[in-house]
DNA sequence: AGCACA
């Protein structure tokens, strides 16, 4: 001790929240400091692997007087301070923080920068990013872009915990060809000349994205009073004037869905669920007209109907052309639907316990991705000739191959979303708000209750 | 065993 004190006297130390540690074993990992140093507080930042011989460390703690416990108890411990056997020397660092390795895109924020790689940027539409995103949590915003590093996606969630477990599951996997969605509007995920869609992702430095419109390129799932972009939808999926240059309708927040090829029965549970991918559905209702089945879906505000308009028309709700959707703009504004009937709904009446049950959760589209591959893919067609939905929300059909538990993203190859019918929250009201495509929370996370 | 720079 008091030769120490002589050496501690030639160098003299002013103490700093940042230790410097050496002698440590050859390439010592974080894990191993941390280990260490933890007992004494609050470690903000490490930097493993210094000097010539890997062999030195920083750490820093959250305050300088957790710095002062550790320096002052190795240095009159009996027991030296040590990692795998070997004895560490600690003394307070000359600097006050640490600097460490981590890149830009290293840092942790909400905001994801995802690098989708061997595609164009055509090739993956901005819903499929939404879906495969939003299966960690609610997805505020995307943008995308093309960079020289190529097609590249910011995708804005609520914290860094979310944008995290997105970032710690999706890095280096592919986006999978086909989801196991038995809604046809999201079974298709890539087109067929795309052969692999790695994702990169990092963080951004961005915390929140400005979006100035909703469009093919960017989105705010938060805002459903942003202007769409004319300009920007054109060419994405259908555009609003038809080349005969016939004068497109007038907009409503209320939509007109005409269901041809109906094989399977389209109840409201089903228009519910595609609907609700592009924000809150308010009312619904059916009914036929000249032989075929109508819908009324209505929304808080024309900019969402629209989105929803576009992103629908002219898809089937199963594969095989089943189904398929037609829409256009009502000129109703307001419907006046019973709350709760075979042909009804009325979302925005409170507490409707009747049906809530079946509303929460189980609805997303998203959530029918999933099963590392291994899972059955439903067919509406191969289910012994029994039209889906006959039987009520209980069999709806993400719940017909729902398994026990599984973590998000658990599978090894491919995409394992949690499935339907699995995320608890029988008590949580169906507001799904905002919600896009295969709004699907991580397991716990409730959804979103804005 | 004695202070990094990406």
């Amino acid at each position: 001790m008091s030769t120490s004190g002589q050496h501690q006297f030639r160098y003299t130390q002013t103490p700093s929240k940042v230790l410097h540690l050496r002698n440590l074993p050859w390439e010592c990992i974080e894990e191993e400091l941390v280990e260490l140093c933890k007992p004494f507080g609050k470690i903000v930042n490490t930097r493993c692997n210094v000097g010539a011989n890997h062999n030195q460390a920083f750490v820093e703690f959250a305050d300088l007087n957790q710095a002062i416990n550790m320096a002052t108890y190795f240095a009159s411990s009996s027991e030296p301070a040590q990692v795998r056997g070997k004895t560490v020397y600690i003394q307070y660092s000359n600097r006050h923080e640490v600097v460490n390795n981590k890149g830009p895109g290293d840092v942790p924020g909400n905001v994801l920068l995802a690098t989708i790689e061997g595609v164009e940027a055509g090739d993956v539409s901005i819903d499929v990013i939404h879906l495969v995103f939003s299966a960690f949590g609610f997805v505020h915003k995307v943008a995308t872009f093309e960079k020289a590093a190529g097609f590249q996606a910011l995708i804005q969630f609520s914290d860094v915990e979310t944008a995290s477990a997105a970032r710690e599951s999706l890095d280096g996997r592919s986006i999978p060809r086909q989801s196991l969605s038995p809604f046809y509007l999201w079974k298709y995920l890539l087109p067929d000349h795309v052969s692999s869609c790695n994702l990169r992702i990092s963080y951004s430095a961005h915390r929140d994205l400005s979006i100035k419109f909703q469009s093919h390129r960017s989105r705010d799932y938060t805002n459903p009073y942003l202007p769409v972009n004319p300009s920007a939808i054109e060419g994405f999926v259908q555009p609003a004037v038809g080349p005969d240059g016939k004068i497109k309708e007038p907009e409503s927040n209320v939509l007109l869905a005409s269901i041809e090829n109906m094989q399977y029965v389209v109840t409201v549970d089903v228009l519910h669920t595609v609907f609700s991918a592009f924000g809150t559905v308010q009312k619904i209702a059916i009914f036929e007209k000249n032989g075929g089945t109508q819908a009324l879906i209505q929304y808080p505000d024309i900019t969402t109907a629209a989105v929803a308009k576009d992103a629908i028309e002219g898809h089937c709700i199963y594969d095989g052309g089943y189904c398929k959707l037609h829409l256009s703009y009502s000129r109703h504004t307001d419907l006046n639907v019973k709350a709760f009937s075979d042909k009804s709904r009325d979302y925005t009446i409170p507490n409707s316990t009747v049906w809530q049950n079946s509303q929460t959760a189980s609805m997303f589209p998203g959530n029918g991705f999933s099963g590392g591959g291994a899972g059955p893919t439903w067919y509406p067609n191969t289910q012994a000739g029994r039209p889906p939905f006959v039987s009520g929300p209980s069999t709806f059909p993400g719940q017909t191959y729902s398994q026990s538990s599984v973590p998000a993203y658990a599978a090894a190859a491919d995409f394992s979303v949690m499935q339907p019918g699995q995320i608890s929250g029988a008590s949580q009201p169906p507001r799904q708000h905002n919600m896009g495509p295969g709004g699907a929370s991580h397991p716990g996370q409730p959804p979103y209750n804005g």
